[in-house]
DNA sequence: TTATAAAATTTTATTTAACTAAAAATTTTG
DNA sequence: CAAAATTTTTAGTTAAATAAAATTTTATAA
């Protein structure tokens, strides 16, 4: 058994965070107060600090926290992918469109944004450009699934290509989020023509084998 | 004539942006206080939130005034671009990236980038979403240039290639500027990595020919 | 079981800086 | 010189962040 202490702890830390959603949801980030997101938590204030260090610090552990279940999401997806790549790769980043939205909303994810930018190399931002890095990492075993199947050919060096769509793809994430008014559909349009322009080359050389 | 009083705020103006720049290098961001700024520039600290409303509306026109700066650099370049479209391309992200750090170091960019996302919709990131549309616009141009000379084919819409070539470049740009270790022959040798991806079948059909 | 030591939280008190409102003072204009 | 525009002064609000003392809670060992 853990003891009393620790069970505690992890008590209060998860009420702290369902605390923090609930009034970065419900008032927007620079508006909910620590001292508010505290009293939700039936925590001091201080007790906020001592557990996440600052209000971006709980930011990006509230963010953090729903990491794993993404991960848990993608490779569930990657199991039955398609066999059209750019169906696949475009399902790929529509489910981390649905799964970010269902979590936090675009204005919190601005701040999200700004603030791994920010503390990018700091203890706080680890976690975050963890994720990053294990996105990158799922598209290119996803390259490599496909051209397994003979699905795309002449992808030399799968993890780069994952890597460098990956970050295209997440610079599109950033504009779907900075735009309120971008609906999922144009999202998923722009994606396309993305992918289309860096694999169709690509492709043209599977057909008329 | 514009008038005397015309011409004492635009001094202001100057001096308070010189100022901020100043602070902003010699403190980083968040420690230079509007009211150092201020002193520094000769005005009360009332009229720097007159003039620029907010800290981050300050940080935002600081870097729209050497917008100006930047897309003169640019067309000049394109003058005389190269006729080997990576060099050309890859020149292209050098001259940003050597304008930027001439003018503010990497820390600092940092919270441009993040108010940037932050204020992205509203009256103070205007300016800034408007330059990286009009860097994308003069990528286009320098892709249909490439095309007349015969140095490029097969890109059917320039304007649409450009502005995918330039969201992958500029999110390898917010990777450099989030990481001070990175060095400029790193960067540079990832930008070449993408386009060569981008382009290489593309200048395989010119080849030939 | 109970006294005590250790660990953690809360209370209290401060600091700091962004930002705002309104009155007072100053400067330009006509 | 009067009035219009603008800046400065003054005063105050707010919330993040931190430090230290006081209090509470858990663990442990007699």
């Amino acid at each position: 058994m853990v003891g009393l202490r620790e069970h505690q702890k992890a008590g209060r830390r998860r009420r702290i965070l369902e605390a923090a959603r609930h009034h970065f949801l419900a008032s927007g980030y620079e508006a909910a107060t620590i001292e508010a997101i505290a009293e939700t938590a039936e925590v001091s204030a201080v007790t906020v600090y001592n557990y996440y260090g600052t209000k971006r610090g709980l930011l990006l552990a509230l963010v953090a926290q729903s990491d794993d279940i993404l991960i848990t999401k993608i490779n569930r997806m990657l199991g039955d992918a398609s066999d059209d790549p750019i169906e696949a790769i475009t399902r790929f980043a529509e489910t981390i469109r649905d799964h970010v939205l269902s979590y936090l909303d675009r204005p919190i994810w601005r701040y999200v944004i700004a603030t791994s930018v920010i503390e990018g190399s700091s203890h706080f931002g680890h976690a975050f450009a963890e994720l990053d890095r294990e996105m990158a990492r799922l598209l290119g075993r996803l390259l490599e699934t496909l051209e397994r199947r003979g699905a795309l050919h002449g992808v030399r060096d799968c993890a780069a290509v994952g890597e460098t769509l990956f970050k295209l793809q997440n610079a599109r994430f950033i504009e779907f989020i900075a735009d309120d008014a971008m609906t999922d559909q144009e999202m998923a349009h722009l994606v396309r023509s993305d992918l289309v322009l860096i694999l169709d080359k690509r492709l043209a050389v599977t057909e008329p084998a």
